[in-house]
DNA sequence: TGCTAGTACTCAG
DNA sequence: GTACTAGCA
């Protein structure tokens, strides 16, 4: 779910640019994005056509490849633009992300017995509405991809495990320009460019850049970025509730961000809060905080310079890493 | 005022 | 994954 309402918080520093802005760039591009809006779309089209046959089959988008034409039309309109398109793909699931992961699998197969329940009964409108709602890109889809990118030329790498952190590697060592997601999280992996929301209609897309943060005012209710940095704002968003951990309840972004500015580290906030005792701190809040920040911070990405497994930035030799976090952030 | 949880959406000739 | 918003403390 990436950073609840972190996207909001940003938009005076959103920049709508053309992609011929981005012209001899390198973008690194999140597969999963296009690979699902191909499937949903595609599966939404069907639906609405009648196509209720195999409907498992439909919702897991295993008869067809259409949704591969979706997400290579756009990696050539990147190179339309003379971009060079850095496909990076999801690989296994991080140990941080488990119970989520089980969770949506678990909402998919209701969603999909509910749809199955309805289709039988003949109340096809009312089944269509559930199978939308398990689609699901599967790893034989991202296979069908890379076979297609594999056939045209175009770069990518499958993360370790989550292309986020993967792409924020690229960016760090240089081998990419940007980033093009539609996740708010890379912002708090401390990527620098990051792109969002791509019309290929219009060839246009939002910017936002790191460098950008101290211009984010506090005018209008909003929060100042002026001075804030990346750990402190890593720290706002983890607070305010993110995939690996969730928020003290009443916690949001804006009550991160002040809570910050009054008590300087995190340590003092939770101390100051179970003082007052009005929010909630749960039990070994402290402790998954700051295993949520080695996530962020160390998470195990692919080097293709050096091709092996690296993390995302150095673990501090004082930082004495146990087997148990090793397992969280990936090994 | 800010957080939560719910709904609607993701295509595109 | 996102945006939007009614309802709540």
């Amino acid at each position: 779910m990436g950073i609840s309402g972190l996207l909001p918080l940003l938009k005076s520093i959103q920049v709508n640019k053309h992609l011929s802005d981005f012209e001899g760039q390198t973008l690194a591009v999140d597969a999963y994005v296009w690979l699902h809006r191909g499937v949903y779309a595609y599966a939404y089209v069907w639906l609405h056509r009648g196509v209720y046959a195999c409907a498992t089959d439909l919702a897991t988008g295993k008869k067809t490849t259409k949704y591969v034409d979706y997400a290579m039309h756009r990696v050539r309109l990147l190179r339309h633009h003379k971009i060079q398109p850095y496909v990076v793909l999801d690989g296994g699931p991080l140990p941080a992300k488990k119970g989520t992961e089980t969770e949506r699998r678990q909402r998919r197969a209701e969603n999909l017995a509910k749809a199955n329940a309805l289709a039988a009964q003949g109340k096809h409108s009312q089944a269509r509405e559930f199978y939308v709602k398990c689609v699901d890109v599967t790893p034989q889809m991202a296979y069908q991809f890379i076979k297609a990118l594999r056939t045209e030329g175009v770069q990518y790498v499958v993360a370790p495990y989550e292309a986020d952190a993967q792409m924020a590697y690229l960016e760090r060592i240089g081998l990419v320009d940007g980033i093009i997601t539609e996740d708010s999280d890379l912002l708090v992996f401390g990527c620098r460019k990051v792109l969002f929301k791509l019309d290929s209609v219009s060839s246009t897309i939002t910017s936002i850049s790191r460098v950008d943060f101290g211009s984010v005012t506090a005018a209008e209710g909003g929060i100042s970025l002026l001075g804030w940095t990346d750990s402190q704002f890593r720290a706002m968003a983890i607070l305010s509730g993110c995939d690996y951990l969730p928020s003290i309840p009443g916690v949001g972004l804006k009550t991160a961000w002040s809570l910050l500015r009054k008590h300087r580290t995190v340590e003092q906030l939770v101390r100051a809060l179970r003082l007052e005792g009005k929010k909630p701190v749960p039990k070994g809040y402290l402790e998954a905080y700051r295993l949520a920040e080695k996530v962020f911070l160390h998470q195990r990405v692919y080097c293709p310079l050096e091709e092996k497994l690296v993390s995302l930035t150095e673990v501090p030799a004082q930082d004495v890493m146990d087997a148990e976090t090793e397992a969280y952030i990936g090994r």
